[in-house]
DNA sequence: GCCCATTGTTCCACTGGGTGGAACATCGCG
DNA sequence: CGCGATGTTCCACCCAGTGGAACAATGGGC
């Protein structure tokens, strides 16, 4: 983002902000950015009046109306309203972590997650990213994505979150091929030790990923292979009421 | 919002997007926010380079990019995760929708909501935002609040949004009054008619409501009373997890 | 296929919104 | 009180941003 533009400045403002965050002095905002300390001041400021940041006790911290605005977003508003009773249902089943994720280039983006009281300690977060290869999730939505994302993640390099981690792009590739035969992957503690996952996608009426399902556990008390059916099921009920709505909304 | 201005500009065209909108043209754009046309295409143009906005089918959309920021806002995100444990015990209790919202100004806006395949067809939204005084969420969050948001509210126009709304100043104070002896607020098809609502504050240790909880329900198979104590239990539990996590993160 | 209205894209002389270094104010600690 | 760090304000200057107009593309009706 060119920072000699208003909305690059604004960007490099948002940005600096992360999720371990809960405000930002001006002079950490400094640091962060880089900016001169006056234009960060009107620029944060500006910010404060448009209500993207919120100031308290000279804080700055992401606002309430940024929010508000993310929730609009068309996509995952409504994959979380369609999702949600269906994730509800398998949260019931099984009192795991329920996840919603959408592919974006070579990474996951976790739209929605239920969580009780006793669920797994995953590193996850609505609004997080993970790599692809290394969640049962990620490997469902790549399973089924175009050719040319294959192609750019088995080039890449697959980082190793854990000694679990999928590395070699061959055992990957074989993963994926297999996962397309059954209808849904899993991760045996590949993006975070003691987790276990089972992920399936849900496809659109030409078989495109626009989303996944996933039910994590702890390797010690959860077995995916047992919820394999249910989660696939809930894949498809999401499937098939994003398809009845596509066609509500159709002319 | 100054449309001189760049940021001015952006938050005109963020906010011609509502919750009704798939998409938007950019002759749509055009007529909803009156800015010139090769100023509007520059300007959004920038801002799909930015991720606050998406392009397809030459259609705009609230980015996903947006999504990732919004999740970020640290008192929604802080909130969404404590409370989702407490919400998911109540869903499970009542198999109706479970809310959690928090109080900007003179409205409730909805921060998390938990919906089943058969729970009442509420017209709450995530993001979305209602009148404190028609609503069981709104009402909790009010009698809690300092007195200067009660007089806003009692001296400015109750909206009417069902013929059940109380519009009466004085039969709200008195209601105000009898949530802060009992803890919890009901509603009885004031917001949307066929729906009933109880709901309880989350106050800090000062007593001051930070965020609600509810369970709505329609009127002809949910009895609020009957669940007053598990929702006020739940809110408490989050109060007590927000408490925990104050004392943690304090030097 | 042609015509026309609508939608979308590009251009650039001009200007005013935005700039950021520096001065000043405030705060907190020893 | 002194000092360093943080926060706020100012304004001469200038270049990022502007928007009317020209041009390109699209889609529908005849």
């Amino acid at each position: 983002m060119d920072p000699s533009s208003v909305l690059g400045k604004v960007m490099t403002i948002l940005h600096a902000f992360s999720a371990d965050d809960h405000g930002l002095s001006l002079a950490e905002l400094q640091r962060r950015t880089g900016l001169p300390k006056g234009t960060l001041h009107r620029v944060a400021g500006d910010l404060v009046g448009a209500g993207l940041l919120d100031r308290r006790d000279g804080d700055f911290h992401l606002g309430s109306h940024l929010f508000e605005l993310g929730m609009l977003a068309s996509v995952e508003r409504t994959l979380i309203e369609v999702a949600t009773p269906f994730m509800e249902d398998l949260y019931e089943r099984t009192h795991e972590v329920v996840h919603l994720g959408i592919r974006e280039g070579t990474e996951v983006v976790y739209v929605a997650k239920v969580a009780g009281h006793k669920g797994a300690r995953t590193p996850t977060r609505v609004g997080g990213r993970m790599p692809l290869h290394a969640t049962a999730l990620g490997k469902a939505l790549l399973a089924h994505a175009p050719q040319d994302v294959w192609v750019t993640v088995l080039s890449g390099p697959l980082d190793r979150l854990t000694p679990r981690t999928l590395t070699a792009p061959g055992r990957l590739r074989s993963q994926l091929d297999q996962i397309v035969q059954q209808g849904v992957s899993y991760e045996y503690e590949e993006s975070t030790m003691g987790v276990v996952c089972v992920a399936a996608p849900v496809l659109d009426a030409d078989d495109r990923p626009v989303a996944a399902l996933s039910i994590a556990g702890t390797v010690t008390r959860f077995r995916p292979e047992q919820h394999a059916a249910s989660v696939r099921a809930a894949a498809n009920g999401v499937a098939a009421t994003l398809a009845r709505r596509a066609l509500l909304t159709e002319g």
